[in-house]
DNA sequence: ATTGTAAGTGAGTATTTACTCACATAATAA
DNA sequence: TTATTATGTGAGTAAATACTCACTTACAAT
């Protein structure tokens, strides 16, 4: 009886989303080995196989999460829309993705995370890098005249991200039946009428 | 050799605060029934005198989290200040009660919690009159032509508290190393300015 | 002083968890 | 084919954890 084996590559891809995957639905503390195992269909042993303990496996699905935003990020970026379209356009993103993957938020927000100063220096510095974009964004708004000349661009950028964090919040804690989407929305019109320019809307 | 006994209300409370006390240094997948005896000066066992479980422990802690947090917002909201220094008045001591209590937003964003549907519930109603409270204080600031008529309250109270939540995670991510009244003040100056009416200011 | 009760404890237990190891088998190269 | 190596596994282990229980002791009321 024939065993299909698979390279570490693909395994490590599988155990990551896994892992992902689990702590969407059970939380970091639902995050067992035993159950990665399971969700992929291997045996326990074999996951050491492929990692070497169960921070690697942590380690290895904030990397995962730091490429997949810097792409959202760069796609929209280097796109050639206004400003203030750029900005609703990263906002809708973000939101999808937390609402097809549950588990970015708890990991985000996880003292797990937070006490292994390798990974808590990962993500500081993501979010530093997303908070640097999208004030150059708001930046740019500015200049083109989008965006209110008076506007303090580094704070509401920080605004932005807080949005975000807020509408996944009350998502979780509505366990999940409210509209992740609709409910940003609102928050967003009354953040773009903050920061829109009077004189020319769409 | 006589040991003191302390009442169960003692003990109660004893216990709550050791558990918010752990779960800011240790995070809640470090709250253990031995960690809080330990911190309390008591046996194990005498931890299950008090409480039926854990579980009743994490209860007991959200609602005196709940419990505060009201006081907070009645102290200021009953006292006759301008909106704006309302608002002003609840981010700062907000922040420092996050900053005296680490363990907040480490309960408040953990999964366990939030898997808990009685404790979900809790803390979900408590951010809903949360935002009521901020939303009446800014509708009270747009009557009096303090607040800009065109904002959308409910909308700048959801990023009141996003505000709050960045703060606290980049605080976190920093492992407490950074000024989280200096940072919270930065984003407070730029939200200000957002809704302040042009006018009249102080 | 006696007694009832609430507070206190040491020594357990059952379960779960991350991780290991000896051994097996598929894929690949010689 | 044969040999090598990477992938795979069942059966374990040590440690941690929430919780129980028989038993003790402080304390308050009578």
């Amino acid at each position: 009886m024939g065993i299909k084996k698979e390279s570490t590559e693909v395994r490590k891809e599988q155990i990551v989303r896994a892992a992902l995957g689990i702590i969407g639905k059970d939380g970091i503390q639902g995050l067992t080995t035993s159950g990665i195992a399971k969700a992929v269909g291997i045996s326990e042993a074999n996951i050491y196989r492929h990692f070497k303990n169960k921070d690697a496996i942590l380690t290895a699905t904030v990397e995962d999460l730091e490429d997949t935003i810097s792409n959202i990020l760069k796609a929209v970026t280097t796109r050639d829309i206004p400003p203030l379209d750029k900005l609703a356009h990263i906002f809708k993103l973000h939101l999808s993705h937390i609402q097809e993957n549950k588990g970015v938020p708890r990991l985000v927000f996880s003292s797990e995370l937070h006490f292994r100063h390798d990974l808590r220096d990962k993500l500081s510095s993501l979010i530093d890098r997303y908070l640097k974009m999208l004030t150059g964004i708001l930046d740019e708004g500015v200049e083109d005249g989008s965006v209110k000349s008076a506007t303090d661009t580094a704070a509401m950028a920080g605004l932005f991200v807080g949005m975000i964090q807020l509408s996944a919040l009350r998502w979780s804690l509505s366990d999940f039946k409210t509209s992740l989407l609709g409910d940003g929305e609102k928050l967003w019109k009354g953040y773009r009428k903050c920061i829109e320019a009077k004189g020319r809307q769409t």
